[in-house]
DNA sequence: TATTCATTTCTTATGAATTATTATTGACCC
DNA sequence: GGGTCAATAATAATTCATAAGAAATGAATA
């Protein structure tokens, strides 16, 4: 898997553009307050450009804003890039991220199931089979993590036969938030509740059927939801 | 309104930023080329300071990549951070975006029906009041694109009511790209199609019916691309 | 009230030192 | 002789230190 992240850790750039967005995204550096260069430059014990450098990034990411004078300050949250792949991982990496990643079952839920029924209407037949290699791929994973990188792919595969850039973006996004989250769904008694949702949706778009590739994927993600909870309310007691 | 993008032409660096941008965008510089920085240097006329912190910017927004040894080089399209603000208005304004317009039309017919849905589930009082009143303000504007953005500010205020702020980014991409577009679908003549289906929405989320809401958000789109489809075909012949 | 002016802070500039990566080379086993 | 591996050199980005420039603010002044 790619990573649509440019920050690798490679660097000194990159470690600041990370700690200090990190710290703005936490919440520990308060909207409006003034960040102070030369307190940042003797905190990561880096040189005016990495400084600065590090700050016109986190302003392209819309986190800051550097104004002559006024000094350079952290912009409200309503301003920021929030899809940018790096502040949406800093933020579901936060444990106060839960908020974001409800809102992100959310947009799943919209998304994936209208995205299916588009994949249903245009996908080649090529996308068809490495749907299909894709989702057998699955079965053969033996750790949970690997379980749940086929998962991503298979849902991005699918996304991306819908053949609209945009909403396959927006699958990366919800692969960032998914990747993220503690929770592993994919524990070894639900391997058995994994695959025929999954190989409903496919039936449905091998056969070209948009409604019930639609249907289907709403009643994959609706199971998966209800199996998330039950996993959480066990593990909350 | 305000707008997402960081760089309002202020300052040598955000205009070599965009500069380079576009070219990237646009196809100018083929995925995979090397950027010679020197030469970025001499055509822009700026020092190699501003040279670089424009290219980390865009390596933010993962358009280029640089590399020690290898060069600064294009990133292919498929690693862009394609839902940046400022990378999805220098693509709506491409005269070759038009594809990723149909895109975005698809989008907001998936994301905003929900939106309206969530938004009668959700929304304070507060928020009805400030949507019928700037389905009111749309009434009162005189020229075309201060009426398009009224409606505009009707959409996002709906969506804002969801409280979702991962759908609010969304709809604030789709302005973007409805911005950006150059058919206005707001001509005199239509004002009269324009209300009756927003009130229809409105009146929905008041009354807290999810169904309505979603039923009508989705009429009005349809209307509202049958009525373009018209003007389109008219200015075609 | 309007204008000027000094201060502050970001912005741009320059060139050199440093670091990281890759390609090359040569040595060493197979 | 062919292939793998490690040391080396070349190259380009990265970092650094310093300084001059531009812009905005707010106070002093007319």
């Amino acid at each position: 898997m790619e990573t649509l992240s440019i920050y690798p850790g490679r660097g000194i750039h990159g470690q600041v553009v990370e700690a200090i967005g990190r710290r703005i995204v936490s919440g520990k550096e308060a909207p409006g307050s003034t960040l102070d260069l030369d307190a940042l430059e003797i905190t990561y014990d880096v040189s005016k450009t990495v400084v600065r450098e590090a700050l016109k990034v986190l302003a392209a990411k819309g986190l800051v804003d550097a104004r002559p004078k006024r000094g350079t300050f952290v912009r409200s949250r309503s301003q920021w890039s929030l899809l940018d792949p790096d502040l949406l991982r800093w933020q579901f990496e936060e444990p106060s991220g839960s908020g974001l990643l409800d809102d992100l079952y959310e947009v799943r839920i919209i998304v994936e199931p209208a995205g299916a029924r588009l994949a249903a209407l245009r996908r080649t037949e090529e996308e068809v089979e490495s749907l299909a290699a894709a989702l057998a791929a699955v079965d053969e994973q033996a750790d949970a993590e690997a379980i749940i990188e086929a998962d991503l792919a298979f849902h991005r595969q699918l996304l991306e036969a819908s053949h609209n850039e945009l909403l396959i973006r927006m699958e990366y996004i919800i692969e960032i938030g998914l990747r993220a989250r503690d929770v592993l769904v994919h524990t070894e008694g639900h391997r058995d509740d994994f695959l025929p949702p999954h190989q409903a949706v496919l039936d449905a778009v091998r056969r070209a059927d948009p409604d019930g590739a639609e249907r289907a994927m709403r009643q994959l993600l609706e199971q998966a939801a209800k199996d998330e909870q039950q996993i959480k309310n066990r593990g909350g007691k």
